[in-house]
DNA sequence: AAAAAATAGTTAATTATTTAACGAAATAGG
DNA sequence: CCTATTTCGTTAAATAATTAACTATTTTTT
């Protein structure tokens, strides 16, 4: 148990999500090619993935929705929750703020900051908009430990900075300019800017 | 040359984007190790994916900033260049419709698309922003080969229908529910939760 | 009761991706 | 002008991730 596949991480958030959605309902049982099948993956892969967490399913019935959900999450929470900063309370912060809100009990985004003294005292999707000077002591009053990175590109190392400062242990950086930081941080960098182009390149020998 | 791996695709289009920092600060040439660094990845990757589209450095000097964004440029773009259509005017949309905003010469968004009635008929960033039922009209007339799902997750899998009728040749989906397309379009899904959860689960026995 | 069908769990094989190893060329320094 | 150093380009090895192949078990059908 101790490190499960990047991969297979991925996939059990994105398993748990949408098995939330069949227990929602009514689905008790479900086979691990209807799982496949909302994922466009094998079933094998999504028997692999069951088994390294080390669940069994029932053969006839597949697997307890209930139980499952249960168990990725505690493989994938921490048991006493963690919270989230977002810095940058522009569109992608708000876009960040509204979708977290009351998405995963363990995950909880207590603060945002923003250089922008309009939004500063102001709260969005029930986030309160900080100083960025007031960071370092948020961060260690409301024990934050995930910060994630959606200011302009410029600024995104300076920001990281700040978040190192504040001994946050895992980073979600969404500007386009990798950042720097230590190894014992845990850093996740995404650009949409890239994922758009990949389209584009796979997308303009179609049809 | 016609398809490269996944991830060097990614890869290139991260570089390029480096890439034209360093030119703008009047940067000629860049070593492999350089390139590396600013990705924190190895030289030796760095290497293999320039090699893979066939470009060639200078022993000594490394590569030729403007020459390596150039011929990334043939790689990853559409010689005639491709339109992009962004459907959900959201936090998320208009955190896009600016972010691609004159990013790449080659990639234009063209259209956004709405059913709140208040955002019809504005623009954001010099998008207009269009009623859903006009989508395949203007998919047509604007020639949009490339689709952006940023719509609530219920609406998700509807959007996707209209876009596959509007015969678009790729979507990029950032609704937590993955869709379902033809084989023919290319079907690349992000999903914002999850990568928080990864980092989550990475950062949980940080220290 | 036996045979057939469906489905989980697991090991083995395959494929994709990354990293290592090394030769060759250019430059710098003695 | 020779040697050491740097860095690229490329092949080979290693690692990671996916898929295939197979076994076992339960249920259904004959």
């Amino acid at each position: 148990m101790n490190t499960l596949p990047d991969k297979t991480v991925e996939r059990l958030s994105q398993y748990r999500r949408n098995l939330l959605i069949c227990d929602a309902n009514g689905k008790e049982h479900i086979f691990s090619h209807e799982i496949a099948n909302i994922h466009h993956i094998t079933p094998v892969q999504v028997r692999r993935d069951i088994m390294l967490i080390g669940y069994t399913g029932t053969l006839r019935k597949g697997y307890n929705v209930k139980e499952l959900v249960a168990l990725i999450g505690e493989i994938l929470d921490k048991p006493g929750g963690q919270n989230v900063a977002i810095v940058g309370a522009g569109n992608l912060g708000r876009a960040l703020m509204k979708y977290f809100k009351d998405r995963r009990e363990k995950l909880s985004v207590l603060a945002a900051f923003d250089t922008n003294p309009e939004k500063i005292g102001t709260s969005f999707a029930g986030v309160e908009v900080f100083a960025l000077d007031q960071l370092k002591q948020i961060i260690k009053e409301k024990d934050i430990s995930i910060g994630i990175i959606s200011v302009p590109v410029n600024e995104a190392a300076n920001i990281a900075n700040l978040l190192v400062e504040a001994k946050i242990k895992g980073i979600l950086n969404y500007s386009p300019r990798p950042v720097n930081v230590p190894d014992e941080i845990y850093l996740e960098e995404y650009d949409m800017v890239t994922s758009l182009e990949k389209v584009a390149y796979f997308a303009k020998n179609k049809k």
